[in-house]
RNA sequence: GGGCGGUUAGCUCAGUAGGAUAGAGCGUUGGUCUCCGGAACCAAAGGUCCUGGGUUCGAGCCCCAGAUCGCCCGCCA
C-alpha cells in the first residue's frame, strides 16, 4: 500500500519536473508516514516541504503542483488534501483495504517473510561466554537478542548463520582446571589452599567429584604441569556441554561453534601479525608488539604481543574477524555486552587496516540486567559463585515468558527482570496478552467448526462485508506485519516486533469484545472468520520470530 | 580528567529519516458479565519531553553549553 503510493507521488513529481512548475537539483526521498489522526487520512507526505526549501517556493504552491499531476489509474486513492503548512494528506478508499488479506491466506505462516536480503551471507555472533561457568542471567538477554536477530534477518531473506565464541585459550582457562584440580584434590582430604580469584562455584566441586568417580586418585602425586591440561580441557568441555543444554532449554540453537584455538593453528595469529606489520600497521617497542589503531580513529595503540611473548585477546579477535569474512560473509554482527563498547573503534580499525569495510562489522549492545524478585534487587556476585543461572530462571518463569521479558526494551536500554512479575499470569504480564489472542482465535476456529463453519478460502469469503470502522483499523494493522518485520532487520531491533504484537492484541481483544465473530449472518461469520484467520497468522509468524510459543488454549 | 549511553505521565518504557493535538502498559478511579474463553473490554484523571541557548516553515528527535545517573578508560577476557 505504502509503496504504491510513494510510486504515484515519484511519478508525479517527476512530471512537476520535466515541465517545469518548480526546479529541483535532485529529488528528495519521498517520506510517507501512516498518519495518527484520521482526520490526516491514512497516509501524509512533507515532500512539498521538503523541495520547497529547494525550490523557493511556497510549500503549498508546490503541493498543489504535486496533487494536479497525480495520476491515480489504480482507483487507489478517495481522496487528496493539501493541509496546515503544505501536508499532502492521502484517504485510501476502504476497498484498497480488504484485498491485501487475501496475501495473508494465501502465504499462511510465509505471510511477512522478505526478500531484500536475497543474497546476502549474514553472521551473528553472540552468547559467547568463557566456558568457565554455566550461563547466568546477563547471558540469557544477550543470547534472546542474538536468536532473534537472527530470525529476524532470515525472515527477510538473509542467509543467516549463528555462531557462539569459545575462548577456550589463555589464563582463564588455566584458572578453571587448577580449580577443578584443587577441588579433586581436596576431596580426597589433602590440604589446599584455594585461592580467592579461583572460580568459587560448586558446579566446580561437582566435576572434581566426576573426574574422581571416573578416573580415581591417578592425577595425584604428579606435577600440576602435567595434569592441567586435562583438568582443563575436561573441565570446559564439560561445562560447554551445560551451556548446549540450557542454551537448548532456552530455544537457542547454533550453527557453529567456534573455537579460539583454530586461529593459532599453523601459526595462523603470528602470520597475520607479521603482515600487518609489514604494512607498518603494527610495531615493535622493546619486547612489545603494538597495533597502530590510532591511524584509524582509536584513542591509542593498542598491545597485540606482551613483553612476555604471549598475544593479548585482542591479537586473537583479529585474526577472527578476518576469519569471519575470509568465510564470505557480507555482514557480520556482533552482539556484545555494553560493557565492551570502547572495545568497538579498535577492532573497527582492525578491519580497516587489513582492507576490509569496516561497516561490513555491526555491533549490537546490549545493556545489563537487574535483577529483581518483587521489587527488590536480587544480589549476584560472580566471585563468590552467587548468582541466578538461565537454567534457574527458566525452571521458575518458563521460556516463553522470559523471553518475552527480555525482548520488551531496545536492547541498549537498562532492563529489570523480575522475577515474580515474569511469572505472575496476570495482566501485568504481557506476553499472556499476546498468546490469548491467539488462543482466543483457535477457540473461535474451533467453535466455529463444530459449528459446521469451515474457514473460508480468499474468494469465497465476501471480504466487502467486513465495513465496521474496528474491522478495518484491524485490517491496517495485520497487513503492516511486513514493513514491521522490515524495519526490524534494518534497524537489527527486536522490540519492534514486541511491540507490534502487543498493540495487534489490543485491537483485536477490542473488536472481539465488542463484536461477535460467529454471528446470525452466515456470510458475515464467515468474512469474519477469515479476518480473524488472518491475525492468527500474523500473531503466529510474529511469535515465531520471537521465539514465543503460541498456544492453541491457555 | 576523557569517552559512550541515558534523562519523556505516579512506576516501567515506546516514539519509526525533523512533522500536525507527544503515546503504550502497569498503577489509580469509575464502568462492562443472559452472548464465540473476563489471562478480556470501555472510560477518566495524569506531561516544564532534565535545564539554558541555537539551527528552520516546524525540534522529544539535529548543534552548543550545563545538570544528573549508569558504564568504560588493563600488556583481563
Amino acid at each position: 500500500m505504502k509503496e504504491k503510493i510513494v510510486k504515484l507521488l515519484e511519478e508525479s513529481t517527476a512530471r512537476c519536473v520535466t515541465e517545469g512548475l518548480f526546479e529541483v537539483k535532485n529529488l528528495p526521498f519521498i517520506e510517507l508516514e501512516a498518519t495518527r489522526d484520521a482526520a490526516h487520512g491514512d497516509y501524509a507526505t512533507n515532500v512539498a516541504m521538503v523541495i520547497a526549501s529547494q525550490a523557493k517556493k511556497n510549500p503549498r504552491v508546490i503541493a498543489q503542483a504535486i496533487v494536479g499531476k497525480l495520476i491515480d489509474d489504480g482507483l487507489l486513492l478517495n481522496k487528496v488534501e493539501i493541509a496546515g503548512p503544505g501536508f499532502i494528506n492521502f484517504f485510501i478508499r476502504e476497498d484498497n483495504w480488504r484485498s491485501p488479506l487475501k496475501e495473508i491466506d494465501r502465504l499462511k505462516d510465509r505471510y511477512g517473510a522478505l526478500d531484500f536480503g536475497a543474497g546476502k551471507k549474514v553472521q551473528v555472533e553472540f552468547v559467547s561466554a568463557n566456558p568457565t561457568g554455566p550461563l547466568h542471567i546477563g547471558h540469557a538477554r544477550g543470547a534472546v537478542t542474538g536468536d532473534v536477530i537472527a530470525n529476524i534477518l532470515k525472515a527477510s531473506g538473509h542467509d543467516v548463520s549463528k555462531e557462539y565464541y569459545i575462548n577456550d585459550v589463555g589464563n582463564q582457562m588455566r584458572t578453571l582446571g587448577r580449580s577443578v584440580y584443587l577441588r579433586y584434590l581436596e576431596i580426597q582430604g589433602k590440604a589446599i589452599e584455594f585461592p580467592p580469584d579461583h572460580y568459587q562455584g560448586d558446579y566446580i566441586s561437582e566435576l572434581a567429584r566426576e573426574i574422581l568417580s571416573k578416573d580415581g586418585d591417578r592425577y595425584c602425586g604428579k606435577s600440576e604441569d602435567e595434569v592441567l591440561p586435562f583438568f582443563t580441557a575436561w573441565g570446559a568441555g564439560s561445562i560447554l556441554e551445560g551451556i548446549k543444554d540450557d542454551l537448548g532449554s532456552f530455544g537457542v540453537f547454533f550453527d557453529c561453534y567456534f573455537s579460539e584455538g583454530e586461529l593459532y593453528k599453523d601459526d595462523g595469529v603470528m602470520k597475520l601479525l607479521d603482515r600487518l606489520r609489514q604494512q607498518g600497521s603494527v610495531y615493535r617497542e622493546g619486547d612489545t608488539l603494538w597495533f597502530r589503531s590510532t591511524a584509524f580513529g582509536d584513542e591509542k595503540d593498542r598491545v597485540v604481543i606482551r613483553d612476555t611473548g604471549t598475544p593479548t585477546y585482542f591479537a586473537a579477535d583479529i585474526a577472527y574477524h578476518k576469519n569471519k569474512f575470509d568465510r564470505g560473509f557480507d555482514i557480520v554482527i556482533d552482539v556484545w555486552g555494553a560493557d565492551h563498547h570502547g572495545y568497538v573503534p579498535r577492532l573497527k580499525a582492525s578491519i580497516e587496516a587489513l582492507g576490509g569495510n569496516k561497516d561490513a562489522l555491526k555491533i549490537v549492545l546490549v545493556q545489563l540486567v537487574s535483577l529483581l524478585r518483587d521489587g527488590k534487587p536480587v544480589a549476584m556476585s560472580t566471585r563468590a559463585g552467587e548468582y541466578v543461572t538461565l537454567r534457574q530462571v527458566i525452571d521458575e518463569v518458563g521460556r516463553d515468558a522470559a523471553r518475552y521479558n527480555f525482548l520488551m526494551r531496545r536492547s541498549d536500554s537498562q532492563l529489570d527482570f523480575d522475577l515474580e512479575l515474569a511469572k505472575r499470569q496476570s495482566n501485568e504480564n504481557p506476553v499472556y496478552y499476546v498468546q490469548y489472542a491467539h488462543a482466543r482465535i483457535a477457540s473461535i476456529t474451533r467453535m466455529a467448526a463444530e459449528r459446521g463453519m469451515e474457514i473460508p478460502g480468499g474468494d469465497e469469503a465476501e471480504l466487502a462485508l467486513l465495513t465496521l470502522p474496528e474491522e478495518i483499523q484491524l485490517i491496517k494493522s495485520v497487513i503492516r506485519y511486513p514493513e514491521i518485520v522490515e524495519g526490524a532487520a534494518k534497524a537489527l531491533e527486536p522490540h519492534r516486533v514486541t511491540f507490534y504484537l502487543n498493540e495487534l492484541a489490543g485491537i483485536f481483544h477490542s473488536y472481539y469484545n465488542k463484536n461477535r465473530v460467529i454471528a446470525d449472518d452466515p456470510a458475515l461469520s464467515r468474512a469474519r472468520l477469515f479476518l480473524v484467520n488472518s491475525v492468527g497468522h500474523v500473531l503466529r509468524n510474529a511469535l515465531g520470530i520471537l521465539g514465543v510459543s503460541a498456544p492453541e488454549k491457555m
